[in-house]
DNA sequence: CCGCATCCTGTCGGATACTG
DNA sequence: CAGTATCCGACAGGATGCGG
């Protein structure tokens, strides 16, 4: 954890983060972790929600930072394979803290969202900048 | 891990994940995790380039979601201060896997998207949609 | 089937100015 | 100091249509 580290690294480690960080980048780990290869069809019905634009630009950039292979077979139609890399099935792991927490906590902080908006009712709606 | 659980919870799953994925909030729970108490000032330090409302707004909804509170002081200049609640320190413990996973891998990464980008090098540039 | 190109919208998020 | 209010540009991201 932490933060006084050389500006350099740090910067670094900001941008991966936000990269991981976006709508379907974890979503698409997710679905792929566990299996040995998915089709792109097939990956985008276990994330669900996902525009298939928004899947392939997804996974160019996991196929670029090294976490996510590509195979493409020469058949009609076309076949295209997706896997995690041992780096990208590594990171799955690190990531299953956050599952765990998530499916741990998940009650406490609806209770909280409701109590947090509870508490303001009869007055001023709405303490959250630019919400609706 | 993984995916079939109820399509109720794997919402909410989903939901929070989003919520927490943004630009902001880990790094405002990394800077708060291991302090007692942090101004709001200090804090837009610490996390570095945050505007102050975007802070605010990621500030709120922590605090509605139970994982950091808000303390007025009614003092002159005012003073608020900021902390993590355990559910929010307990979040941040969880995400220390990732920290960790980044700074193990991420020279991997940076040697994955020279690569991937040295070898489109010549003809059509940037595979990855939408980009520049 | 996979994915690129185009269009279009909402939201994110920075800059700035103003208040208690 | 710690916000709130407003304006505005940039881009995420959905819908649709085409192409190999």
């Amino acid at each position: 954890m932490s933060s006084e580290t050389l500006p350099k690294k740090e910067a670094l480690v900001r941008e991966i983060l936000e990269r991981v960080a976006d709508k379907w980048t974890l979503l698409v780990i997710d679905a792929l972790d566990g299996e040995k290869e998915m089709r792109f069809t097939r990956l985008q019905e276990r994330v669900g929600g996902v525009s298939q634009k928004m899947l392939t630009r997804t996974l160019r950039l996991l196929e670029r930072d090294g976490l996510v292979t590509r195979r493409v077979h020469a058949t009609v139609p076309p076949r295209v394979d997706y896997r995690l890399t041992p780096l990208g099935a590594s990171l799955g792991e690190a990531l299953c803290g956050v599952w765990v927490w998530v499916g741990k906590h998940m009650e406490k902080v609806e209770r909280a969202r409701h109590a947090y908006d509870e508490k303001l009712r009869p007055a001023r709606r709405s303490r959250v900048p630019d919400a609706a």
